[in-house]
DNA sequence: TGCAAAATAGCACGATCGTTCGATTTGAGC
DNA sequence: GCTCAAATCGAACGATCGTGCTATTTTGCA
């Protein structure tokens, strides 16, 4: 979890550009309103028009702070991808290491999927409405997608060096059965409407957890000692 | 797996209206084309313009086949699940009951789904494009797929009951994690374009079948008789 | 308080959308 | 081959879209 490091801002927090800020106020109000509309119709049904109108201003006013729609679709991506950090990333990363860490990253992902009722996940709408669909939309959510995918195999292989899961694991294919089971809550739950399915996922965890279980003997040991701090 | 019963044609196929069958041909053929594109754009992306042009005819030409657009994406949708129903469901239907059969439903789900690089699966994209979306169209779509969902718990159901399953296998559970595999294979291979999804989701079946094997004692025995014909 | 710059509004454009309607072409049955 | 209905076309509609301009208002600083 890295690429969120330019913004449009960047050249403010440098020093240049020496006062006003008014518009970065109001282009972040703006874009929380997007990233809600978002989270309903889908980046493809984001129209700058409905934007405006919900905002309460012109279409130029709100198309000013962004240049093109475009640029819109990936700032809410960006958006997405820090309050996706903030929620789960980082406050799991306060975890220890392997079992207590990777349990936190699952539950708060599916709580981040699953959130409230509505508001869907823009990771999954995204991936579906640009995986035929190149450009800089794509990359930009692809790239936040896989900086999330690596800090999770990360976190599954600190569980196996801390001795909780097993040595042979195969970190892809553990993160590829769990992302699975968000995928299918978010399925179920938003689209099916179907009540459980977040029990299910949370059933579904707990069976890969015991799949990937150490054998009886390593139980309790590490594998090797997790000294370096460099390992995180 | 039923409810593909009345389609505009009904009225034909009772008898009445004579002859004229020049426009169902017709008909079909923008059906595939509009399959063919609503794979790649989504339901949301087919345009009328867009097909007519495919089709090289006129947008009032086509549009006259359906009445509306929408009734042009519930079409669709029909299309797809008898396509779904004929490639996945009936060939699978041909292996024996229990643990033949269900890795044959997986395994034809799963070439479905992945098919060869491009078309995406529109029961995947809908769901993402229709969750926030009431109407007839979202109808639609829910109903195929939980007739599908019905059909697979059926099966595992059988499963159990030849002994291929543990006894207190939870089928909606089960089916939940299948159709957790199934979704992340469509995203890793389609939006991230990640060799060797296929056959991450085919070692996660293997895990699942693991998972839900009977007690050995039970092993190769049947739960009960499985004798009576309307079981299936 | 006044001034430059930033923020916003207003308007118009070309394009595309789904849809309607009347005219025209095509088809099948006598 | 004639006829009538079915199939298709062509043009136009209102709406919405993203975007480019030029005013106008608002803001922050001297």
């Amino acid at each position: 979890m890295q690429p969120d490091t330019d913004d449009t801002d960047a050249i403010d927090r440098a020093g240049r550009r020496p006062a006003p800020h008014k518009g970065q106020q109001t282009r972040a109000a703006i874009l929380d309103a997007a990233l809600g509309l978002a989270s309903h119709v889908g980046l493809e049904g984001l129209s700058i028009g409905a934007l405006a109108e919900m905002m309460q201003m012109s279409k130029s006013g709100v198309f000013a702070h962004f240049g093109s729609r475009e640029e819109l679709q990936i700032s809410v991506v960006r958006e997405y991808h820090a309050r996706f950090e903030s929620e789960v990333f980082f406050p799991a990363m306060g975890e220890a290491r392997g079992l207590p860490r990777l349990r936190a990253l699952f539950e708060r992902w599916v709580r981040r999927v699953s959130v409230e009722i509505d508001s869907g996940c823009i990771y999954i709408s995204g991936a579906v409405e640009f995986d035929d669909r190149p450009g800089p939309v794509r990359d930009a959510l692809a790239s936040m997608v896989r900086a999330w995918h690596d800090a999770m195999q990360r976190a599954i292989h600190l569980g196996v060096q801390e001795g909780h899961l097993a040595p042979d694991t195969d970190a892809h294919q553990m993160l590829f059965e769990m992302h699975g089971l968000i995928l299918a809550l978010h399925h179920d739950a938003r689209f099916l409407r179907q009540a459980g399915s977040l029990e299910r996922a949370g059933r579904g965890f707990e069976h890969l957890l015991a799949r990937y279980m150490p054998p009886a003997s390593l139980e309790g040991h590490r594998a090797r000692p997790s000294s370096s701090a460099l390992t995180r």
